[in-house]
Parts: structure tokens; C-alpha cells; sequence
DNA sequence: ATGAAAGCGCTAACAC
DNA sequence: GTGTTAGCGCTTTCAT
């Protein structure tokens, strides 16, 4: 049992016992550790040598109390969301390499529960954050930047001074989308945007929203446009779908800002015995997995998530080292044409 | 900004800080901090008042060095994983009415990713861990058990001395898809298993192999009774269905050992022209959220996710509180019907 | 009931 | 190049 920490007398493997081990000073095991400047290879040997022996493992929490402790917090807003996993695998492929590790906090989008989240990690002495998602507003996020390097991803708040943001080129990836239906010869093209109570002007919705907005006038169809505010719960979302399907202004094709709200719809058109894309065609935003099987078959909008985790985790690593100018960087999203846009050509 | 643990003088706000503004020792605000015996309601009411004003914060790191950090880490293992955002909530639901935060550790089911995060867990001095869908064997976790109370969800270990297993009854969850199957009149009923590489006796999908096979030999099929070894990495998994579907001795209905494989297979079905469920006809498992969309419907098993993660949550404060005898609970779960396991009667 | 003081395991000046 | 030592912010005896 000499790999688990604790030693035959059942005491703690400490920086101390590592010293005593290899006959040297805590101060020669702590440069060791941090790979410090001024260590000769026969010390550096010993140590290491004491380490493996004993399993030593540093104890994070002392570590934070001086230094650092070599974690990046890392807040994933909305644990259904299908677009988090690929952001976290890019954030996970940087810091693995880095030796850094995770901690990952996951919420719900309540605004309290991620306040609580973003204190908790900074209580934890994480080294840096990367906040995915989130709802909360400019200024709070400037404060909580302050205190702590932070990376916001997927939240547009593109004049922050404090922070970094990656995001999705938004309103180009709405444009991809309304451009395509144009091309498959629709005009009656309406957008389903995120509903209003959750609505903030740094959300990716509205950006969305700007980019349709541009492409329907672009097009001459501004006449045509036209927004539906989704509601966000669930449960009247069905009445919404309903509502929007036997209108009698039953738009010809529907962009929609999220999978989310896009797979729903499908389904209920189908259900309703729709044809889509003939009656009906639809591009969503995300391509989550879902999005990909073959009874669904929605196009969407791809955003690269796992390119902008790796973005984001390396904007932090920078600005770690101390970069304190901001930067805003935008992904160019791909459009991932799907049945529910064009039927394929038999 | 009281509100942010930094004073004017920009110095971190420390329990000496608010002691000398209560005007009282630190070791009186740390008994208030841990609601300690022997404190004065006027003591009380003082140093909470300072502790308000200044907004003062606890280090994790410090506490982290002596007494409980008061949070928990969560392993959720398989970060696509549909079953595990139910699992989560279930936890933190318990969790947040004690007063505990929460750490997750997300890790593809790779072993050492595991054990990393496991590590990394006791480095930073969780009180308690629970650990979800693990693919760690029963020794190994045994002896991360001795040092740390935890309990394992969803990974059966019924023998296990060190922690407490909290699980779907697996077995009976496999006899319930296989009788209903059954009961709509199927003889050739086949299972599909999780791939032998991945397979491990203490994990899930032997378990409702078991199942199966009681269910089938009790009806007097045994004869019929076959389980197909499903490949578990993504390429090999079309051809796996494709041979599945073409083969002469397809079967008229599939039990499968988790909606992962299930969905994929229906989808396949479906586009390769058959009728699900006259054709063939499916059951999952885990009652994931795709499998409830009107174009999937997928009957399924629900374990119940939530409750597990409720119970696990329970069994590991109880287990932290200074309980010693092992406790391994099942949970009943209940079948899903829909469409691919039988036409609704119009 | 309250406080003084000794650590917990580590980092980082600073001295040698 | 290596060692000594003073903290970091907290908990926890042990006096008072």
C-alpha cells in the first residue's frame, strides 16, 4: 500500500515526509514539485525517486492557500444542453495537455444558482474560469472577472473589458440558414427565437435574430419576416407548437434559433401529418446528436463547439500569463443540410 | 462592494478581519461558522452581523486543511450519457438542503480518467463521493472507499463492504421488457448486450442479461433466447446493426440493454424499409429523453434516475455521518410502453 | 462561554 | 544550489 498516500504507521504522506525520505529540505521538494528554477538533476532524481516511493500526493487545499492550484473552474450552464459536452471536450483537450485540471460546475440556468457556482469557485482558489452559457449579465460577470481570470463562451458581450468571450458567429450562422431556405425557392420564412423572459441582449438569440433580420431584407422578403417568441417552459411550449402549426399564416419554412425548440416542432408537424420539408421545412441551430438520426434528420446549424472549448482554453491560458487586453473572438459557424431542408435527390 | 470578500483597503477579508470588527476571538467566529456548541446567542448575533457587513467568505482551501470542506464530489461518468442529468438533479436536491456544494469530476468511461478524477477528489478533501456508472472494478474502489466515505450508483457490487451501491434492479427491469414483449404475442425474442470489452460482472448490462434469460426460460423460450454482443465504439456499431437487420434469423422483437444502442437500431430499421413494431419490435432502456419523441417513441425502462441519485445522496450522509454496514438498495423500475413496442389502437 | 495558541501542508522570501 | 522560516486562513484542544 505504499501508492495510496498513507504510510505503514498509517500517518500522512506529507511534503515533510518526502524531505525526511530523500534527506533533503521542504523547500528542495517544493521546487521539485513546481518544476521552480535553481534544482540540481542528483536532487531532482532523489525527490522524484521519494515521491514514487512513498506516493506522495500534494495536498491541493494547502497549495491554495499560497499558489496556485493548478484548476480551472469550468461552469456549464443548462446539464441538458447537447451543445455543452463537445465545448467541454475542447476545454478538457487543452488542460489535459497543460496539466491543469477541472472542476466542473453544473446548473441549471438560474441566475442564483450560478452566482453560487461562480463563488464557489473562486472560494475554491480555482486558477481561472470558463463560464459556458450563461445568463448573467455584463456587469456582474465584469465583477466576478476581476477577482479571477475569466473566459465567458457562448454569451455575446462584446465590449467586456475584463473578460474574453468566444463565441459563435451568430448572425452569420442565421444568415447560412435563412439563405438556404431562399435557395430551396421559400419566401414565407419565419424565425422561432427564444422567448422573452430569458431574453437579454448578450444571449445568442437575438443575435440570431439580427442575422435573419438581414438576410430576409437582403432577400426583398422583408415583408415576410417575422419572429415567434417561444416560451421557454415546457409545458405551454406544446400550445405554442400547436398554435403555430394550424395558423392559418402557416409560414412556408421556420428557422429556429435552438435544436432545442426545433426537434419539438419537427415532431409535431410529422405528427400532425405535415410533410416536411414539403409542407414544412425546418433548419435548426446546434446540430445536436439528436438532430443527426435519420427518423429526425434536421438541418441545423453547426456551431464547432469542441473548437470553441479549445478557443476558450487557450484565451485563458493567456490571459493567465497575464495578457490584459480582451479578446472577442467569433466562429464561423457550417450549415449541415438535412432532410427536413431538401427532400434527397432518389 | 462589501459584498465580494475584498475590504476597502483591497485585503481579503479573513475570520481575523471580521473577529476584530465583532470584537471577539477567531476561534468564536469559527464556532459560529460550524454552528459549534457553546455560543452565545448575543456572540452569535455579532459576529453574523460582521460577517454580513463585510461579506465575508470562508476559504475551502483553509478549511480544507483541518475540518470538512462541506462538499461533496459527484463522478459522472459519460458526459452524453442522457441517464446522468437525472441522476444529478436527484443529488443535488438532497445536497442543497444540507448545505453541501458540489464538485462534479465528468470523464469519458475511461479507467484512468476515472481514477484521476477519483484522486483529484481526495486531493482536494471532499467530504464524501458518489460515483456514477463507473467502470472501475469492486477492489479498486474498495480501497478509494477506506479513505473516503462513498457511495456508487448505477454499477452493481452487491457484496461490497467499503460503500454502499445504489441500483436499478436491472434483472427485473430486463423480465418486465421481455413479458411485455411477450404478452404481445412474441416468441423469437433477442437481447443486445453491451460489447465484451467494456463488460465487467458488476456492471449493469449482465444484469439484465440475467433477466433476460429468467424471463425467457420462465415463459419457455429459453430455445429462442440469444444476446448479441454489441461492439461499444461507434464505426463498428453500423455494421453490427446492419448484419443484425439482414439476417435471416432476424428476430421479430429486440430487447436492448440501453436506449444508446436502441435508438440507433430503430433508426435503421426504419430506414431499411421494415415496420417497427410489426417488423421488429424494440425495448430499451433508460427511458432517455429521444426516446419520448413522437418519431422515435421508443418503449423503454425507466429506472428512475432522480430517486437514485435522491437515495445515493441519503445513503453517503448517513454513511459521513458514521454509519459502517454496507447498504445496497435496489430501485423498482417501470416499463415505458410506445409505438415500437406496440401500435396504439386508433 | 470565550480566547490563546498550536498546528494543518504547502509556498516563497531570504539566507547561506 | 540548498536550507530556514514565516506565513496562508482555518479548526481545535486547552486554559481561563
Amino acid at each position: 500500500m505504499a501508492d495510496d498516500g498513507i504510510n505503514e504507521d498509517g500517518a500522512r504522506v506529507t511534503i515533510r515526509t518526502v524531505a525526511a525520505d530523500a534527506g533533503v529540505s521542504v523547500a528542495a521538494v517544493s521546487k521539485v514539485l513546481r518544476n521552480a528554477y535553481g534544482v540540481s538533476e542528483a536532487l531532482r532524481t532523489k525527490v522524484e525517486t521519494s515521491i514514487e516511493r512513498l506516493g506522495y500526493r500534494p495536498s491541493v487545499a494547502a497549495r491554495g492557500m499560497r499558489g496556485q492550484t493548478f484548476t480551472l473552474g469550468v461552469m456549464l450552464v443548462g446539464i441538458d444542453n447537447p451543445f455543452l459536452p463537445s465545448v467541454y471536450r475542447g476545454i478538457e483537450s487543452v488542460t489535459e495537455k497543460a496539466g491543469y485540471k477541472i472542476m466542473v460546475g453544473l446548473g441549471a440556468a438560474r441566475k442564483e444558482t450560478e452566482v453560487r457556482l461562480i463563488e464557489q469557485m473562486i472560494d475554491n482558489r480555482m486558477d481561472g474560469i470558463i463560464i459556458v452559457a450563461t445568463q448573467l449579465g455584463g456587469e456582474v460577470l465584469e465583477s466576478y472577472a476581476q477577482k479571477i481570470p475569466t473566459v465567458v463562451i457562448g454569451h455575446h458581450e462584446a465590449t467586456a473589458q475584463q473578460f474574453d468571450t468566444i463565441n459563435s458567429d451568430d448572425v452569420t450562422g442565421a444568415e447560412l440558414a435563412v439563405e438556404a431556405l431562399i435557395k430551396r425557392g421559400h419566401k414565407d420564412i419565419a424565425m422561432v427565437a427564444l422567448g422573452l423572459r430569458r431574453k437579454n441582449m448578450a444571449d445568442v438569440s437575438p443575435q440570431r435574430e439580427r442575422g435573419y433580420q438581414r438576410a430576409m431584407q437582403r432577400a426583398g422578403l422583408a415583408e415576410y419576416a417575422r419572429i415567434i417568441q417561444f416560451p421557454t417552459a415546457d409545458l405551454p411550449r406544446g400550445e405554442a407548437i400547436n398554435a403555430l402549426l394550424t395558423s392559418p399564416q402557416r409560414p412556408s419554412a421556420l428557422f429556429c434559433w435552438s435544436d432545442l425548440d426545433a426537434i419539438p416542432i419537427l415532431n409535431a408537424a410529422v405528427e400532425a401529418g405535415l410533410s416536411v420539408p414539403d409542407d414544412l421545412a425546418i433548419v435548426g441551430y446546434d446540430n445536436s446528436p439528436v438532430a443527426a438520426l435519420p427518423l429526425i434528420s434536421l438541418a441545423s446549424i453547426d456551431q464547432d463547439g469542441e473548437r470553441m472549448g479549445r478557443v476558450g482554453a487557450e484565451a485563458l491560458f493567456s490571459r493567465m500569463a497575464g495578457r490584459k487586453v480582451p479578446e472577442h473572438i467569433l466562429i464561423r459557424p457550417t450549415l449541415i443540410p438535412r432532410r427536413s431542408l431538401y427532400r434527397p435527390t432518389v
